[in-house]
DNA sequence: CTTATCTATTTACACGATTAAACGACCTGA
DNA sequence: TCAGGTCGTTTAATCGTGTAAATAGATAAG
């Protein structure tokens, strides 16, 4: 105490006048002593300032309190977002979160996963690229966040039921010519989402062109190309960033949206709402989606038996300024 | 091994012929065994895939090799760019980094690190706010982020000289008139850019009005009226936040940048040369800011007796599409 | 050839907590 | 009264490493 060291369970013990080990029966809650001992042993150890050590904790347990959090990058709008919420629930479960970004690289996922399993997590959320192999045996439980993923559990937006609210939309505005830029297809999320548009468009929509594009606010020459030849009415976007990137083509090429063609989006990122921005888009519940995806993940941690769930969140359509109906003069 | 625990130290040793003692003078590095043990175990290690408990060596040494990174939020474009070169910093030393959000609250600050400590963290790459109190003896070393903080290592860029040039651009473009959207004075950097600004300005700019507002990109009515006045022909704000609200309330009033109002941002966040926003911004260089402080922080580590250090470094003008010479039509 | 000096390795304990098992005190029912 | 059960507490072993101290073996010095 006084002497620098942080008291121990034996401190307290000993100042308490009991053993550790009914000290340690009081600081679990098991309910293995008299009301009068454990309110003695809890007011000591308050008053000692006593904290318990984790690292003698996850020794002998093997528990160590600790869950990863791994997201392609975090210097992206979306992925802090879920980072945040999953903190936060971690942390009301007694548990403190790792982030680690995963540089959006499947064999760099698998390495993050061993620098994790070193460091000791009982666990993690983890956004990953369909192609990554899980250890086997697995060194922690996994759940998969924004995709399916065989053999873990998973949360995540119904990115299907997004592409046809999209689809829908459009059509109700009056659009049937409609240019795409579409996610590269081997990610599942990108791929949900281009399929629920694409069936619910089916015949009633004219897909003039379409572009594979990667999930940053940079388009490819072919994407400026295809905006610039104005052979649509709108363009539907994989997602927020590559809509606003798409917002910033329009803009250095003397167009805007919604005037010369409607931009529409997905995610509703916490931009996408800014005045400046103030794009149309489907909505993914991201703060919904890290907490719950903590929650399964520490119930896996409990209950390692528990069949496999995957967790589908609804999404919602939000209309701002970025879409009009087709062929209406600007205000 | 095959018992489905993972192998120990002891597990090396027994295969190897040595004791467990030689085994961890090995892979400690310690020089004390002769080169043919040394390949030996080193060989035996790795085929039975050892690796090492971190919680035990925690038990034993008091280091967990995990340090902390305390941020206001991680919802901001300007902080997960900072906690991104702070993790990969200590990742090249072998720390792993637990980021958390204080929320921006001083008394959630104490709270966040006493947290941190009970996970065991060895020391903390915080953003601190001026009223936050260390606790006294501190829990682990802290190396404050952003703004020099007294007893503690720091690492910021050169808000004073970023106010100065913002000044002196401004005035080299012509403009005499200026309102300024500035931070609470009680936050060091928003005080010292203020600083910088109005030291350079003196005698030569007239501040017109002022408005104090929070790092967010929504601003009060007060300011939005002092927007509308139009009184001014530039807009100098404490950082790119709140330059972007700015821009917002611009666009929502029927004005736009810099026609009728050049505006000035502060820190080039990563969307600031978005061609929708194009901010003309003071650039700190985020990256080195995280980088330096883990370093910092880790020195520390193997050091405590070591002088306190400040580091501060330069910030450079980015000149984009929001601000113009005053009184120069649009292109 | 003895004794002192090194050096490479091992022995043995500590770190702080958890927990099965042992223990003792008290109660209960025949 | 005594065997058996219950309850609250303690004893003691254990988790995997690190490291001071002991030990053995080799070398050098006298």
């Amino acid at each position: 105490m006084s002497r620098g060291r942080s008291p121990t369970i034996k401190d307290v013990a000993k100042v308490a006048g009991v053993s550790s080990a009914t000290v340690s029966y009081v600081l679990n809650d098991l309910n293995k002593v008299t009301p009068e001992v454990d309110a003695l042993v809890r007011r000591v150890a308050k008053e000692l300032g006593y904290s318990r050590n984790n690292a003698a904790r996850a020794l002998k347990t093997g528990r160590n309190n600790i869950i990863g959090c791994i997201l392609p990058t975090l210097t992206s709008p979306v992925f802090p977002e879920i980072a945040q919420a999953v903190q936060l629930r971690a942390e009301a479960h007694g548990y403190a979160t790792l982030v680690i970004d995963s540089g959006n690289a499947p064999m760099r996922e698998e390495k993050v996963v061993r620098t994790l399993a070193k460091h000791g997590v009982d666990g993690a959320v983890a956004l990953l690229h369909p192609k990554f192999k899980p250890a086997d045996p697995p060194l922690f439980p996994i759940v998969s966040l924004d995709a399916k993923f065989p053999g873990l559990d998973s949360v995540h937006a119904d990115h299907y039921a997004g592409g046809r609210l999209m689809a829908e939309h459009a059509i109700a505005l009056g659009h049937r010519r409609i240019g795409m830029l579409s996610g590269f297809q081997d990610l599942t999320s990108s791929f949900e989402r281009r399929q629920g548009f694409v069936d619910a468009a089916a015949g009633r929509v004219e897909l003039v062109w379409e572009v594979n594009v990667h999930l940053v606010p940079q388009l490819p020459p072919v994407a400026v190309e295809a905006i610039r030849r104005r052979e649509v009415t709108m363009i539907a976007c994989v997602n927020d960033l590559v809509a606003i990137a798409a917002l910033s083509v329009l803009k250095d090429s003397g167009m805007s949206a919604p005037g010369d063609v409607s931009v529409f989006g997905f995610d509703d990122m916490q931009w996408a709402s800014w005045p400046l921005i103030d794009l149309t888009t489907i909505r993914q519940p991201l703060a919904e989606l890290g907490s719950r995806a903590a929650d399964l993940l520490i119930s896996r941690l409990d209950d390692r038996q528990r069949p496999v769930e995957d967790l589908v969140l609804p999404v919602t359509l939000v209309e701002r300024g970025s879409t009009a109906r087709v062929g209406l003069p600007l205000p």
